[in-house]
RNA sequence: UCCUCGGUAGCUCAAUGGCAGAGCAUGCGGCUGUUAACCGCAGGGUUGUUGGUUCGAGUCCAACCCGAGGAGCCA
């Protein structure tokens, strides 16, 4: 991981009575300082060179306004064309959009100017073009969403798509640096696995030598073991659904960050992720606010989380749905909202539920029954698991689903049986609770769904590079 | 897997069963503050596929293909 202004370098030495060593070197500056479209602000007045992309132009006669990409933001170049001379002015009113090109210039403030961040201008004196692009197929018209996805690999470069992608890696940078600075240690798990780990979800099945397998949709039974030997250890890579869902809150390959605890109990838990979840929010409209307003997110709404959460069980959950259905003039609401105690929350549910607060909310207690295997029982009641599921505002639904996990190795051998999975795979699995069992909490955090949310987009497919929807490998 | 909607120019969409259209994009021309600019001219079509009804099908019927929205399932 580097740290922002630092550079670790390796420099390998070469053998030195019989030790080899390596040497970090630590320097202030990484790279030749280059001009860059997000720092614009602090040069204003110098004279700088951009290396990008034309985004768009539009011109007024002797006037030329032309918006350029440098992968760090977006600016407006101005070209005259009695300050240029007539064959470089004829040059920029050829250029089609996304033709690449190196424009020297000095920088303006100007209220007027767009871009991202905006106030900026280059007046342009010198261009050198690398390509001029005949026909770019998507223009700044609308377009439909089938048409965008067969294009996704030059969709990206669109302002919106590109700011969403901003957003998740800032996301995904906050989330490590939270686990990382809170004493965690960072184990992968391994992606291709003998059996389903939670027996919950479809998998996608893989030749392995010749011997089933499958593309793992969890990290979490190996990080259980990880603990037993770090304390805390979280995975964080790529996720693997098979399930024929169609909605706009799944994907095939999704990304999933699973911190797992030693000595963390439910309530640990939930005191836990309340804090994760606000810092990994905060932090993110603190490096990303230019990308987040110009995506229209109301900013009002994501400063309000902090840490504590609603907390209610899902037995107040069941009653407050009661109560909605009860409420709704709506049939079709009233349909969708039927639900009974033991039956786990549609989308539907979720969304109502979640209306009734402006924070994320935990419901914690499920039925064992529509839950993976491994969850504590309930003290005293043992229809019920240690589970815990945050859902988010605004009709985002579920982003986090964690328990206390079962420490108690006979208990854990009657779940596994009960829901006729493999023992033999499981072996290992049930080692953690006969050698130094210790009662232990963990949860998984689907960055897409996160990253749907804190930006308020409508659909997981445009949280991911190159998403894989039921319909969809390519490109 | 189920329900609903859609497929016409590169893109977004029109077209009562009767000549295949517009805007954007592209090319050419005009304009000194544009924000998806504007004005004029030009080129651009196997109407998803196959079959059927009809004097005549983009339009009606059938099957299939592809996609979207939702449900279930899932984080």
């Amino acid at each position: 991981m580097r740290i922002a202004g630092t550079q670790h370098v390796w420099r390998s030495i070469p053998r030195d009575r019989g030790t080899i060593c390596a040497i970090i070197f630590h320097s202030e500056t990484p790279m030749k300082q280059e001009f860059r479209i997000e720092n614009i602000a602090n040069y204003v007045g110098q004279q700088v060179t951009l290396k990008g992309w034309l985004y768009a132009s539009t011109r007024k006669g002797k006037l030329m306004f032309l918006r350029l990409r440098d992968g760090t933001g977006i600016c407006q170049g101005v070209a005259y064309q009695p300050d240029l001379g007539e064959e470089l002015f004829e040059t920029l009113k050829r250029l089609g959009q996304e033709s690449s090109l190196i424009v020297t210039g000095t920088v303006k403030e100007n209220g007027r100017a767009p871009g991202i961040p905006g106030g900026y201008e280059i007046g342009i004196e010198a261009v050198e073009v690398l390509q001029n692009v005949e026909e770019y197929p998507i223009t700044p018209k609308e377009h439909g969403v089938d048409f965008l996805m067969d294009n996704r690999h030059l969709w990206l470069r669109s302002s919106k798509q590109w700011a969403v992608m901003r957003v998740r890696a800032t996301i995904k940078r906050a989330i490590i640096d939270f686990f990382d600075n809170n004493g965690f240690i960072n184990i992968d798990t391994p992606i291709i696995t003998p059996a389903a780990a939670e027996g919950t979800s479809t998998l996608f099945e893989v030749d392995y030598f010749e011997e089933k397998a499958y593309l793992a949709q969890t990290g979490q039974l190996y990080n259980e073991a990880d603990i037993m030997a770090f304390g805390k250890v979280y995975c964080f890579g790529p996720t693997f659904r098979a399930e024929k869902s169609k909605t706009r809150r799944h994907l095939a390959e999704f990304w999933m960050v699973e911190p797992e605890m030693a000595f963390f109990d439910l309530e640990d838990l939930m005191d836990f992720e309340e804090q994760f979840v606000s810092y990994v929010v905060q932090t993110t409209i603190e490096k990303r606010r230019a990308e987040l307003e110009f995506l229209e997110r109301d900013l009002t709404v994501l400063e309000n989380i902090s840490a504590p959460f609603p907390r209610i069980s899902y037995d107040e959950a069941i009653e407050r749905i009661h109560a909605l259905r009860e409420a709704t003039d709506d049939p079709e609401l009233k349909e969708q909202l039927a639900i009974e105690w033991g039956d786990d929350f549609g989308a539907p549910h979720e969304t109502e539920l979640t209306k009734q607060f402006d924070k994320p909310v935990f419901v914690y207690g499920y039925p064992s029954q529509v839950k993976a295997f491994y969850m504590e029982p309930w003290p005293g009641r043992p229809e019920v698991c240690k589970s815990v599921d945050l859902l988010a505002p605004e009709g985002y639904g579920e982003i986090i689903g964690g328990s206390e996990r079962m420490s108690d190795p006979d208990l854990l051998i009657a779940a596994i049986e009960r829901h006729e999975l493999p023992l033999e795979h499981y072996q290992w699995y049930v080692d953690l609770r006969q050698y130094g069992s210790v009662p232990h909490s963990g949860f998984g955090l689907g960055l897409e769904r996160t990253v749907a949310w804190i930006c308020g987009i409508e659909h997981i497919r445009q949280t991911i590079a190159f998403p894989r929807t039921l319909n969809r490998m390519n490109p």
